[in-house]
DNA sequence: AGTCGGGGAATGACAAGGTC
DNA sequence: GACCTTGTCATTCCCCGACT
């Protein structure tokens, strides 16, 4: 029989525990089952512990035998993110399996859920939560928990919407509060006012951010300012769209994509081209497609020699039917006599 | 302890489309 | 055409950590 263990593990910065294990574990999924049940932690989690060899730096625990005596461990969440594969997030990717290939974002879902935030945010929040019903004292939000925030809010809003409007907004910032009462803004009208503001600003930086990274679907709208090169003569925007120039999926590049296109172009001069072998390949070319119209807007003629298969019936159908899905958030619009890039 | 630089939140000017 | 709305972006302010 083992000895029992003694170890010292950091929950969080704020929160390091000393935890007796009656018989030491051999391995280390019986480790992490243990501090689990001592722990009461409700979410999946990594470990690291201070490895001696390297003057006791975090190392990923990966074999039990690497464990000193008396080891220092931190609890590492393993986070989930809106695009894993959650039975929820499967039904929207089925849902929208038709723009899959021309972006990662899913539509709007029915109700905001709010995400899961880094593990000691989500520690203090629920510290934070007890106390707001023991006594109804809201948490006085540090700036460091504010930008912690802020940050997942708005990238999980990115991975539905990149200009979300107004109301989606107010959902979310309505959706924090009622999750975790202990960040009601007692002074404002609703309770979550300042978080709606808050989140305006965050999503603005967040797009900037993004642009200055080269993301090519919010970079589309920037440059207005003066002194910088105008955007040539794509048309602003309207409310609650955005220029949608989706990046290129994942293993494409412009050479991959002109082949499929070449490939669709010699497939349509069959008397029956193969509708499978088009309908993948207009799918998976959209965002080549995309930046040809946006960026040298060509004519129709051209469009037509380069794209056949945009103007078949069945190609015709699947936008309408992909529009009404996305509603209008996607659009594009151009000059009078350019190709309207709704028929992308 | 003081300085410096980086990063993030917030502000306000500006541009451009929308609305009446 | 005036005013409103919305998004971008330069800028300011503040905080924090690194460095001296």
């Amino acid at each position: 029989m083992e000895a029992r263990t003694i170890l010292r593990v950091i929950v969080h910065e704020n929160d390091i525990r000393k935890i007796t294990l009656p018989v030491k574990p051999q391995t280390v999924d019986s480790l992490l089952e243990q501090l689990e049940e001592k722990l009461g932690l409700q979410y999946k989690f990594s470990l690291q512990f201070e490895d001696p060899d390297f003057n006791n730096s975090l190392v990923n625990l990966t074999d039990i035998a690497d464990l000193p005596d008396k080891p220092t461990l931190k609890i590492v969440s393993i986070m989930t993110t809106p695009t894993s594969s959650t039975a929820d997030t499967e039904i929207l990717s089925v849902a929208s399996d038709d723009h899959s290939s021309h972006s990662q974002r899913t539509a709007w879902p029915e109700t905001f859920e709010i995400p899961t935030f880094p593990v000691d945010v989500e520690y203090r929040l629920r510290q934070a939560n007890l106390q707001y019903m023991r006594d109804q004292t809201f948490l006085k939000v540090s700036a460091e928990l504010k930008h912690e925030i802020l940050e997942k809010l708005s990238e999980t809003m990115y991975s539905f919407r990149a200009y979300p409007d107004k109301e989606n907004f107010e959902e979310v910032a309505a959706a924090l509060i009622k999750k975790h009462p202990c960040l009601t803004q007692p002074g404002s009208s609703k309770g979550w006012n300042g978080w709606y503001n808050s989140l305006r600003w965050k999503m603005g930086n967040y797009r900037s951010k993004l642009r200055r990274a080269g993301c090519l679907e919010v970079s589309i709208n920037g440059g207005k300012r003066r002194g910088q090169q105008p955007q040539r003569n794509i048309k602003r925007p309207k409310r609650s769209e955005i220029n949608f120039l989706p990046n290129f999926p994942d293993g494409e590049d412009e050479t991959s994509m002109e082949s499929k296109r070449k490939e669709m172009v010699e497939d349509m001069k069959k008397r029956h081209p193969k509708a499978s072998l088009i309908a993948k390949n207009m799918n998976s070319t959209f965002a080549l497609r995309r930046k040809e119209l946006i960026e040298t807007e060509p004519g129709v003629k051209d469009t037509v020699e380069r794209w056949p298969a945009l103007f078949t019936e069945s190609q015709i159908f699947s936008r309408v039917q992909s529009h009404i899905w996305q509603k209008p958030a996607n659009r594009i619009l151009s000059r009078t006599g350019q190709i309207h890039s709704t028929v992308h």
